[in-house]
This record gives C-alpha cells, sequence and structure tokens, in this order.
DNA sequence: TTGTAAGCGTTATCAC
DNA sequence: GTGATAACGCTTACAA
C-alpha cells in the first residue's frame, strides 16, 4: 500500500506538503494541493491512522469493557456510547470480561498497552480501587458505567435507592402487605435496593421480613428459583419486587408453574426495562433504567475530558421511572376467596 | 510514560537488548534480563503497542462491523466473535452501521484506514460487490457473517432454504393446509426462505397463495401489522411462519388483540431463537440460527487466514434445527368448532 | 550475547 | 508556501 512518500514522489513534492494537503489546516498553494490530490488518487493512497497516532500520542480509540456482550443490557449501553463516539471520530476498542469478576482491570492494562485514548468502564461490581486509582493518578481518563470504586474516576449510575422506592412504593399503594424481594448479586447498587425496599416498607409500618428476601444472580434462573423459594413459605407473598427484569422473567415461569396467576394471585415487579418485558404474558410492570442515555452521558463525559473541557470527576445520577404493565393489580383474588369463605 | 529508550538508560543497556527482553523470543543473558526487568519495574513501563504495530506493520485489531449492537440476534454473534478473537491475542475494533444499508463499506474504509488486520463484516444484506472486491483483490482478509456478496470473500451462512423447508414441514405434518408467510427484508437470505416455504408447500400438494405472504422488517411491529392484514383476510390462515422470531413476538400480540389463541386458533413458528422466544407465552416453536457458533466460526477462518494457514475462500454453510415449543399444535379448535354446529 | 542504526508512516519545527 | 529533518516508540538486520 501507497504511502505519504510514494505520494510525494509520484507528485513530486515533499513528504510535508503531502500531510499538509492530507490534514488541510495549513496553507497549500492551489496547484500543489491538485498534484497532490491527483497522485493519491494514481496510487490508491489510504493514509495510515496508526502511524498518524504514533506521532499524534492520540490512537482514536477508547477501549469499552463490559461483562457480557449478548445481554441486551448491556447491548444497549453499548449502542449508546458507540454511536456518540463514533459521531465524535472515535473508535470502540471492545471486550467483555465473561463475568468474570475483577477482570476488568487486566484488560484495562491491556488496553492501556494498546494505547487507547480512554477507558470506559461498564460492570455492576465495585472495582477494586487500587488499579484504578493507579490510572487516575496519571491522569489517564476513566469512566465507569453502572459501577462504583472508590478511585477517583467519573461514573454515571442511576438512583438505585430510589428506583427499589417506587417500585416498592407502588405494591404498597396497590394493598400490598407482603412483598418479597429478589435480590442481585451482592454489589453495592443491589444493597442500594434492597436498602430502598427495606425503608420503602418500614415507612408504611409494614415490618421487614428478612424471610421475604432471597438472592440471585440477575439472571432468568436464578429468578425462578427464588421464587420457588418464596412460594415454599408458609406464609407467601402476595407481591414480589424481581431486582432485575430477567429475574422477574424467570419469577413469572416459577409462579405459573405452580399454577398461581400474575398479578392476581402474585403481583410482580422488574427492574430494568429491557425490551422483553414488554413481551411476556403478562407483560411486566418493572424500573425503567435510562440504559443508552447511561451509554451516552459515560461517553460524553469521556469526550470532554478528551476534549480538556472538564477535567474534573463527576458522578452522574440518573433517576429511574416506573413503567406500570399488566404484572400488578390489587391483591384481589384473595380477598375474593377470603370473601368466598364467608359466605 | 515510560518508553523503551528510557528503560534501557536505566537498565544501562540497549534498546535492542530491552527489546529483546519484553518479547522473550532471541536469547538474552540472565544478568541483563534482570537489570532490564527491574529497570522496567522501576520505571513502571508498559510497551505501546501501537508503536510495535507499526514496526511489525501488524495491528492485532481485526475490525467488526455490524447492523446493531443492541439486538440479542447480533450480541450472541458478537460474543462467539469476541471470544474466539481475544483468546488468539486480538482485540475488537467494532462499529455498528445502524442499520443503514451500504454503510458497511464505509466503514471498512475507516477501519481500514485504522489499519486493522481483518474485517469481519455481519449483515443480512447482499453486499456491494465493488468495495468488497477491491479488498479481496488487495489480499485484505475479509469475513462475512450472514451475508452474502459477489465478491469473493469467505463468508458463514445458515442454510436457510432447508430452514425455511423445516418449519413449513413441522406445520403440514400437523396438518394446517392454508400456511402463512411473514417474510423479512429482502435479501438472499430471505429469499431462500421464502423459495423452501413455497417448495415445501407445494411439495405437500398444497398451492402457493401469494395472498398469504406478507413482508415486513424482521422487527417486532412489522409482525404486528402483518399478521393484522393476514387476520383481515377472507380466509386466514391457521399457522403462520415468521422469518424472525421477534415478528413472530409480534405477530402472536396481534392475534391476542383479535382474542384468538395460540396454537389453537392459529399456530406460529419463529426464526432465529433469540432467547426471549422461550419467555414469551405460549413460548415460540422456531429455528434455531446457531449465531454464537456462527461468530466462532467467522472469526476462526479470520484467524486461520491471518495464520497464513488457509486463505482459500471459503463458503460455510451451517443447518439449523427447529425448536419445538408451545405455540404449534394441530388446527384442533377449528375442527372442535366445525364438529360442534354438527351436533 | 550485545549494540548500532535503519526503518515503520506519519506530523511538526525550522529554515528558506 | 514549501522542503529538510527530527521526532513518535518500537523491531530487526547487521556488526562487533
Amino acid at each position: 500500500m501507497a504511502n505519504i512518500s510514494d505520494v510525494a514522489r509520484e507528485a513530486g513534492v515533499s513528504k510535508a506538503t503531502v500531510s499538509r494537503v492530507i490534514n488541510g489546516n495549513s496553507v497549500v498553494s492551489e496547484e500543489m494541493r491538485m498534484r497532490v490530490t491527483r497522485a493519491m488518487k494514481r496510487l490508491n493512497f489510504q493514509p495510515n491512522a496508526q502511524a498518524r497516532s504514533l506521532s499524534l500520542k492520540k490512537s482514536n480509540f477508547i477501549g469499552v469493557i463490559v461483562p457480557e456482550i449478548r445481554r441486551p443490557f448491556y447491548g444497549e449501553i453499548i449502542d449508546g456510547i458507540e454511536e456518540t463516539l463514533v459521531n465524535a471520530g472515535y473508535y470502540l476498542a471492545l471486550c467483555s470480561t465473561h463475568n468474570r469478576p475483577g477482570h476488568e482491570l487486566n484488560l484495562a492494562r491491556l488496553m492501556r498497552e494498546r494505547r487507547v485514548d480512554g477507558l470506559i468502564i461498564v460492570t455492576p461490581r465495585e472495582l477494586d480501587s487500587k488499579t484504578l486509582q493507579d490510572l487516575a493518578d496519571e491522569k489517564f481518563p476513566v469512566t465507569l458505567i453502572d459501577g462504583t470504586a472508590k478511585a477517583l474516576v467519573s461514573s454515571v449510575i442511576i438512583d438505585n435507592y430510589e428506583g427499589a422506592r417506587v417500585a416498592v412504593r407502588h405494591l404498597i399503594k396497590l394493598g400490598h402487605k407482603r412483598i418479597g424481594l429478589i435480590a442481585g448479586l451482592d454489589t453495592p447498587e443491589c444493597r442500594e435496593r434492597l436498602r430502598g425496599y427495606r425503608e420503602t416498607l418500614e415507612a408504611a409500618n409494614i415490618a421487614f421480613d428478612p424471610v421475604l428476601v432471597v438472592r440471585g444472580d440477575y439472571l432468568e434462573e436464578s429468578g425462578a428459583s427464588a421464587m420457588e423459594q418464596l412460594l415454599k413459605l408458609h406464609e407467601p407473598p402476595s407481591a414480589v419486587f424481581a431486582t432485575s427484569d430477567l429475574m422477574a422473567i424467570g419469577a413469572l415461569a416459577a409462579i405459573r408453574n405452580h399454577d398461581l396467576q400474575v398479578p392476581d394471585d402474585i403481583a410482580l415487579v422488574g427492574f430494568d426495562d429491557i425490551e422483553p418485558a414488554r413481551w411476556v404474558t403478562p407483560s411486566l410492570t418493572t424500573v425503567r433504567q435510562p440504559l443508552r442515555q447511561m451509554g451516552e452521558i459515560g461517553a460524553k463525559k469521556m469526550l470532554k475530558i478528551l476534549n480538556g473541557e472538564e477535567p474534573e470527576i463527576t458522578r452522574i445520577v440518573l433517576s429511574c421511572e416506573l413503567i406500570e404493565r399488566e404484572s400488578t393489580a390489587p391483591p384481589l383474588r384473595k380477598y375474593q376467596r377470603d370473601m368466598a369463605a364467608w359466605l
């Protein structure tokens, strides 16, 4: 493949002139410009962005690290990042930890060697401070999406506490008093949701009952087995708040296996609002996370740091929104059953 | 950040020696190795992979171009690609066309300037030959997943004809005679599925009725409106084959809106077997595409080309598998209704 | 076994 | 305006 020297020779000018024509920032005479342009055409010249990066000390690549690519939850975030970065002339170096905890930081080092200009890490976990702090100390731009770290890096998260409150408040308002919680991985995010759950109950004078709290791993299967546990209870809940839609979908299946109905026998609220939440029957009432927007905001923050506009560390907290669908209703049936018994 | 020269100075050796220690291929005396290693530690040296690439004329980046990242269909493929490539020491430069037809080739040029070592293009469409052929002519490694092109590049696709046959045969075997088709975009892939549909019907002596074929765009909404059209027919189908799960899910909603039941009033078969196919009610009978595997195989082919093992152009055709779930059944109800009328 | 020096393909700083 | 020339940070003949 032709390079600048080839073009320079072909056009009978210096490399410097060719470079000026390519970048179009310096002044070049019209004649030179034509000669160079024509030579580039003839040789089918394509500039080597890699060499350019070496000289400029800027690769225009941003490393993006996610736990998993295929999960729509992350796909949505990545899509938001991608669109924002590409529009600004950056490229994505994407890699996945395949859910290995702590692997983010290995990948971060690798990406760093690749000389990415910055790093966007998407994770539900709390990251070990050391490596991250090293990066921060070197003034290397890092942005965290969905995760937390003690290190001084910018982050975009949602208000998990408030998200949980909204969900539980909704159930309480419908008349539920015995409300189960299917929690996710033991992450700061989920602890916040647990706190939201607990405090909302207590604010409504409903005693917190640890037996109603079961832990899953955010995925479908764990939702099903958590629900199984709740159904085995002496006094099962009339409503359940699952801290991910996937777990809610699993719970739905478990409930159905017991020949019970959602929402009449058990009301169900999810979290995330991934697309399939609309597709299941009954469609899921859930707490929407602005996933795509989280990606966009994280990417925009990165761009600002890269442009030197806003080097300060920010912690952006987005709020969630309750999406009411068919999986929640007042605890009707039970009353009806009781009433039927009275008559 | 420290570079090789810094390390060389710190260790009191030449750059060449440092380089040798880093790459570990040449023989270096134990003493030198120690001195260099210690110097690297002291300076917290991280080699610049970019400069290395420039020298080696090899970036270890593979460009991956997809229509959309968030859609599980592509997510699954990307995940397969990612795992395979990362295990082989490569990195992904990912970008999305955001479904703009033809945009693949612009991105291909951009990635090429970035000096990626190869390009994996995921697309349902037939690509314009010219640009692709240019790349092929330059011996630039390109692999196509799911798409086709007249140009001479390797590709991984599924047997769409056979996939459609399997689906339609299943419906015929159940006793359906009036079978609708919700087709996707007008791509070679979908034309094959249409052909499979048509020829399977004809092989069973069922006349092909163009009124039963409606076109969608593979997405949910289009499936719903296509189904609406089919339901408006004077004589609606008793079974429908949708060429994507997303369209099948849309169709499901439309059917339900008309107070009809799946599978009793209308049986439904999808295509793809994305995760949500299992989650909807009734769960979808569908034709499984080995998505992850397609990504893996495409990536492996790329690795082989890169290693010079298998430069020939191959066209790998994977077969699909029918996954029977709850959305298909014999056209029972109708018979029952007719029988009821007789009594 | 180690060092010297040229090269990878750009950009940027100087002169002219 | 244009052209030498020195970086950028690494690898690799070739020499010693």
